[in-house]
DNA sequence: GCTCGATTGAATCGTTCGTTTGACATTTTT
DNA sequence: AAAAATGTCAAACGAACGATTCAATCGAGC
């Protein structure tokens, strides 16, 4: 095993390319295998012989989107604990911790800004049946971990209105990545990325104060109610 | 031209009930006319003979549900700007126009409640695309009557910044409606609407809570924008 | 030069899709 | 009663799907 010279022409990343842009465009159901090895420029067998199934070459982009994602939220909000050790952390702070890291992997993407936020909204947007069990998992371990934070930082809204606030911010979240480029059009600058930046700031203000709705400063009954799943 | 006797034996009715129920579960794509004619107990050729073709039927679907849940929501902000003649009307109000119809027609629906759930949640989560013109039309009307509404309710939030939050409210109310099951499960009792309507009331006040975020008492600059559109 | 595993390509598999056909039955009109 | 319209049915259409086969090709190690 001297160096590799080139043994891999690049095949399975043409096709990881190609069906990550696809599926951003059209969706993942309305994406054929004969799409994607149309616009990777290989042959039908290609999918089969790399990913096994056109399902796992699916499974493949939406893991490579999500894992850094899903690794980004918990290492900000552990970050964020561990800046405001013991105190909980500010409501704002947690929740650009769970969506900043969706808008802001779009650097490392090769995918157009839009086509990036509309995979990635696609991906949240999913059923439970229609997810890889390895996307669910990362959902699961990403909801979990912020559930809680939400919980500290919101001791006097009980746990089931919580679980259902958080609910609705997830949906504007997916809705804000899934038809953002709707609103930026007829309202965006040229700029693409402080567009971009503004909305999400808009965001965390909005669900920040839908999240503390009616907090004054009561008692925390604190009842422990079922764990929650989201889709995030 | 005496008296309809028996002239329809309800094949057409029958084929509309399977393909609502059908949408709901699985959803617009995973659905066949095999599927739905073997549900309707009728034949394949039914479906192209009544209604054309399969994406008519979709239609046909979308409207028998989306028509009334339109014609509600314009008659519930007429009747409130009527109540609250020449004032601004309270946003929680405004919200509960804009949702408790979508929820509200589930008793008119033979469908279970979470699957008139799931499909109401499927038909407003659908890209531009996908959707019939007429299903459009009505989202623009509602779009446009609502935005007048909440921007006269809240004065002092600049336009964009307002479209953008009603982009927040509307992705949280589509996500509760698709995602409602998973969470009356594990929280429910077992009485199924009141719990519904906890659940639209934690919703408004959620919405009501994040449209007014910053709102103290200012001067409205009331810049006009250019309208954007929802998917209600 | 040769072999062997890794990759590619053209052709094709069986299945399912939405739609169409034409024969047949039923009802309504003339 | 004849004719015309209306509805149903089994059968089949062409197209597209995911997957597979198998021979051809390529590059590295002996």
């Amino acid at each position: 095993m001297r160096e590799m010279t080139i043994p891999e022409s690049g095949s399975k990343r043409k096709l990881l390319d190609a069906a990550e842009l696809l599926f951003a465009e059209k969706g993942f159901e309305a994406v054929s295998v004969r799409d994607i090895t149309q616009l990777a420029k290989t042959n039908v067998a290609a999918v089969n012989y790399h990913f096994g199934s056109r399902d796992a070459l699916l499974t493949m982009v939406m893991m490579r989107y999500m894992t850094p994602v899903t690794e980004e939220r918990l290492a900000r909000i552990e970050s964020l604990e561990r800046k405001w050790s013991g105190k909980s952390v500010p409501l704002e702070e947690i929740i650009d911790a769970l969506v900043r890291p969706l808008v802001g992997q779009v650097r490392k993407s090769e995918l157009a800004e839009r086509l990036f936020y509309k995979l990635t909204g696609r991906i949240c947007a999913e059923q439970g049946d229609g997810l890889p069990p390895q996307i669910e998992d990362q959902f699961r371990q990403v909801g979990e971990r912020f559930s809680k934070a939400f919980a500290k930082a919101l001791p006097t809204v009980p746990p089931e209105e919580l679980a259902w606030r958080i609910h609705f911010v997830i949906g504007g979240m997916i809705h804000m990545l899934t038809h953002q480029e709707l609103f930026h059009r007829v309202s965006g600058g040229a700029s693409g990325t402080p567009t971009m930046e503004a909305t999400l700031s808009r965001f965390i203000h909005f669900a920040a104060a839908g999240l503390r709705e009616g907090t004054v400063q009561e008692e925390a009954p604190a009842k422990k109610g079922p764990q929650a799943t989201f889709d995030f």
